[in-house]
DNA sequence: TTGTATGCGTTATCAT
DNA sequence: ATGATAACGCATACAA
């Protein structure tokens, strides 16, 4: 493996002129730049990024830390962030967490360790008070609504969402209303569940915690909600069910099953995927792709800023 | 900043001591050992990972080439790969091409730059002499069959498997069969229709390019195939379909207009998602997440190997 | 068991 | 415009 060294002694210069034509910096002769070219090409030099990164503190790198890339709102959202880091020369290490809050410390260690320069979390399980202390490393931003805190996030206002939501079935004169989520930890389901308690109250309707069905994340998993619907003494009426994906299977299993929808279930999904335009599903569209985007210029972005994305009811066939 | 260096001065040892301690080695007295262990405390030290990079020569990161993040199949793929990555205690840099080779050629770059100790690549659209001449940088591998080339790969056969699904469907009585397929280059792309000529020749049917549909990759494809299908003067009675997800898009599209299923169009899918156990979908089961573990662990591994992924088709009622 | 000295390959500072 | 030299932070061969 040459090195600039070598380079600079076939080329007969110093390896501060190398260093300059590696790097396009200015006042450098013609004829040394020349020179330089044709060492590196007989050489076949290649440069070692890693040198680099140690002289320079810096790595271009950034951290994405997700629970898995296998489902559909985690993928769009690395397809946001993959899009501008490369329009920004940037690379991405990817961050399984599988909502493992070990896998996210290592995440942060790296921040620490200088592998990265920034990290973007879309998804997380460990403690606020843990990324705080890990913002002096590097630049960290979230996928949820920070509250004025010193940190940057693109984020949707879930409490809000769910609460239009909610008020959109009970217009449509549903009484009985359900939801499924993934996980019921996490603070997107802490907001989503405080919507759903407030409705209840305003409208003084029983609250049912059996018309939460968590650990709703794929497609498949609509075979499993309908079946936990039927079993209910009395199953609701409507159901919000967060991601499309999942909406889509409660669909098609109904379908399997005879039950009509929207007359014995009406659903509205989330995120206005393509399969809810497909399927005619009632979706609240979100631009995860978009938001995916802005964290991303926010985490090479100096400043903090906190970005709240607006949402829109899309009605179709299903409510 | 600190550094080891300080460590040292603090701990009152030599760096080789303070590196010793840092890295588990042995012979090192527990009284020193505490003295640095202390030092590290008291100075909130963290390892410069790029420093260790550069001494060591190997950064402990694999990069993964495919085309898109949000493809169940790569995705899935994605999946294997990540969890043999955390079992070795690897990270992972994503290199998301779109199927561009400019982007293909970065990652082989960083191999050459050594920011990864290897490459897997999930799909390629570069020439295989390209990967060939970067070999010497790292450990490549590859996800299809390079025929006795000096490198490792994961694989299934494309050309034996497809003539397998289309004599299946012959069998159940099929002789106008079509296939839709993703790209259309690419080597699975050449082996599929290879095996789609060859299918016809033997039987004397006639060869209709018609039948051959690109661009599928997602669910919401189904309702362009369908589309295409009804419009064409003597439809396929049977599709082979490269993507049980896109498998699920025709069929839940077939439910919608009217057109019985196996009766009218016979489907047969890939993969055996979930999704199509669900919807009772004949398909061709490939253990994605397995082959994605195995491109990994050849990644890590010194031999080439070359490995052919067996498949297994499951017979359900789309057939 | 411990320490010294050198190498890893590049960039940045400063002088000329 | 060019070059010598000092960082950058760590690992390790070798010596003791």
């Amino acid at each position: 493996m040459t090195n600039i060294k070598d380079l600079a002694k076939i080329a007969e210069v110093s390896v501060t002129t190398v260093s300059r034509v590696l790097n396009n910096h200015p006042y450098v002769s013609e004829e040394k730049r020349n020179a330089v070219l044709k060492a590196i090409k007989v050489t076949n030099y290649n440069r070692n990024i890693n040198a680099v990164h140690l002289s320079r503190g810096k790595t271009k790198l950034i951290g994405v830390v997700l629970p898995f890339s296998d489902h559909s709102y985690f993928a769009l959202l690395l397809k946001g962030i993959a899009k501008q880091a490369l329009a920004n020369n940037y690379y991405l290490v990817l961050f399984q967490t599988d909502y493992m809050e070990r896998k996210e410390i290592e995440a942060l260690q790296m921040l620490k360790e200088k592998q990265i320069d920034g990290l973007i979390i879309c998804s997380r399980t460990c403690d606020m008070q843990l990324i705080e202390e890990h913002q002096q490393f590097g630049s960290i931003v979230l996928s949820e609504d920070v509250k004025g805190q010193k940190i940057s996030s693109t984020f949707v206002n879930h409490y809000e969402i769910f609460l239009n939501a909610l008020e959109y079935l009970y217009q449509k004169g549903h009484r009985k209303i359900g939801y499924c989520i993934g996980r019921s930890s996490g603070s997107s389901s802490f907001n989503r569940e405080l919507a759903y308690r407030r409705f209840h109250e305003k409208y003084s309707l029983p609250y049912n915690p059996e018309y939460i069905i968590a650990e709703c994340f794929y497609f498949e998993d609509g075979e499993k909600i309908i079946e936990q619907v039927k079993n209910m003494a009395t199953p609701p009426t409507a159901l919000l069910v967060t991601g499309d994906q999942v909406a889509a299977g409660i669909v098609i299993c109904c379908q399997q099953q005879q039950i009509s929808i929207p007359n014995d279930l009406a659903i509205c999904g989330f995120d206005n995927q393509p399969i809810a335009k497909m399927m005619n599903i009632t979706t609240i569209e979100i631009p995860v792709v978009e938001m995916g985007e802005n964290l991303f210029l926010q985490t090479i972005n100096k400043d903090i800023s906190n970005k709240e994305i607006a949402v829109k009811l899309i009605e179709r066939g299903t409510v």
